[in-house]
DNA sequence: TGCTACGATTGTAGCGCTACAAATCACATG
DNA sequence: CATGTGATTTGTAGCGCTACAATCGTAGCA
């Protein structure tokens, strides 16, 4: 910065206005300051001003994994709302709760101005870690008890929608798809909103298969496997996403099972290949660009601990 | 930090040494220290370390997109490699070469310890401010002439083995899709090599279709649809990824062309999708791990410019 | 006991920047 | 020409931490 103001024939101060408070300094000035800098190939280091000013204009995301595009929407919400308030987003990939912790640290080292978490099965000692840190959290996809602020759909709702929709349609040997472990919140609401649809409507709720982790299509193949040879009346199943769904219909279709005909097939998160495929798929579109967008919004708009409600709509098409 | 000092009844420069340099202080007095740091949630100001020692313990990587999963792998070779070296990732998502400079300069900002980028079309000062910033850069997927260190496999052999086999097939009519604008180097190196074993072989490499961005299924249907115009006869084609050849095999389900036996249909990339499809996708499968691997160790060792060859393999399965 | 050697611990100075207040400047007015 | 006003610029001090050198403690040995 020295080096900057001297060939620029200004104070150091006048530099960093220029980069911080570009209002503060002539347009005249600032432009050859600005000439210098490029030239010089400066650019401020932000550790030394978060020092000092004790805050900066970035943004940590924990993401759980970026195998499939769920969350390519959040994370562009996110970057979107973010840009629009000055601010960057810079991004962790964490695949367990012990990389999580690990990567929460690393950005609480940073000093981030907030921190957006995925909810899911966390670290024990992560919210106190949070708490005593005093750097705003948000917890997308959260509910109630969340860390931070909770922002995300009304998962059972949308669930006992996707449910009653079967129903409504007649079918009435649904196998439900349960997740354990894998995304916590994220999924754990599902199965208690199917059952008390099922109930109401006088059926079984018992053709609920419980995997550990269900990514890719290959996962959907052996899923409808299992289900047919536990009920080969089967007349519906409800996955946990739409890559397992598609992979459920590619072993539908490879069965000559005919979709939604005999067997009607519900994915969830309207990805891009619940569109394309033929038949399209019956999903749950969760907005997740709003998530990102709320979630920055809470944030920086300092809402602190609270829950905030994005929609959720049920994409009627071909396979359910 | 004075707080925690002040509590185990140490100094200040005791805790600095806990984190930084666990050999230096005794057993007994680290752990003492660090269940006091855990007690009050202190987590080292990364900032101020980096501005007092100069150096970090992160690299920052910018990625092009998540859209696709195609950088999944890539990603997990970088965080694997650099936890190995006792070091954390950070991610930034450029979706143009404008938000890439403005990525790159917030990484430089934060002085990290390397930046990874990925090859694609650049803006024209980033080079510069790169080599004036004096941090190790490494490109991704890049070949000659890349900011930094090359890493990346030969986009060119890949392309003519995969031309070569569908010729060694029978193949005659052979549709390439260019891509122009989106990824650059990435794509480009491509056509040329297609063109080459084209020629060799005596065929025609006027069936070129040249797309300005081709991801998602969608793009698959059309591309194969405007093939078939301009050649009823086709009986291969070649896509610039396995999601636009899943795309173009679903559409070849949906007008009843029968794939291999009328079209034969590669991708490129390896993607999950197609080792599930029916048929199952021939493709160029990169290794995008070994890249991040590979990627890391060039950062960290300090290889400095050059170029580094990592595999690939001609992945042959059902579609061609 | 006195002295050395070596590991553990502790001050000191300063990293590059910004908040804040103070100083300077340009210019219009009495 | 003095004075006031508001825009622009500039010192000063200090953010939290670590490199480095200096100091302390203690065990080993003559």
């Amino acid at each position: 910065m020295q080096d900057v103001a001297r060939r620029a024939g200004v104070s150091p101060m006048t530099v960093s206005n220029c980069f911080r408070y570009p209002d503060r300094v002539q347009d005249k000035t600032r432009k050859a300051v600005l000439r210098v800098a490029a030239d010089l190939g400066y650019v401020p280091n932000m550790s030394a001003g978060l020092l000092a000013a004790g805050s900066s204009r970035v943004i940590g995301a924990v993401l759980p994994s970026m195998r499939n595009s769920s969350f390519f929407n959040y994370s562009a919400g996110l970057r979107r709302a973010a840009a629009a308030r000055g601010h960057e987003v810079i991004t962790m990939i964490a695949e367990s709760p012990e990389e999580e912790f690990s990567a929460v640290q690393t950005l609480l080292g940073l000093r981030v101005a907030g921190l957006a978490l995925v909810a899911g099965p966390h670290a024990p000692d992560l919210r106190r870690l949070l708490d005593r840190s005093g750097i705003p959290v948000a917890e997308s996809w959260g509910a109630e008890e969340a860390i931070g602020c909770g922002v995300g759909y009304d998962v059972g709702a949308a669930s006992r929608a996707l449910t009653r929709h079967l129903i409504a349609q007649g079918r009435r040997r649904i196998g439900f798809v349960d997740i354990s472990g894998g995304g916590g919140l994220r999924y754990s609401m599902r199965l208690p909103a199917f059952r008390q649809e099922m109930f109401a409507a006088h059926l079984s709720d018992a053709l609920v298969l419980t995997v550990h982790a269900a990514d890719g299509f290959g996962s959907g193949a052996r899923i409808l496997n299992e289900f047919l040879t536990r009920e080969p009346r089967l007349d519906a199943i409800l996955c946990p996403s739409d890559v397992v769904a598609a992979g459920a219909i590619f072993e539908c279709t490879r069965r000559g099972l005919s979709v939604p005909g005999e067997i009607a097939v519900a994915g969830w998160g309207d990805y891009d290949i619940g569109r394309q495929l033929s038949p399209s798929l019956t999903t749950i579109a969760p907005f997740s660009d709003e998530i990102g967008l709320a979630t920055v919004a809470a944030l920086l708009e300092g809402t602190g601990p609270g829950l905030i409600r994005t929609r959720f709509a049920l994409e009627l098409r071909e396979s359910a």
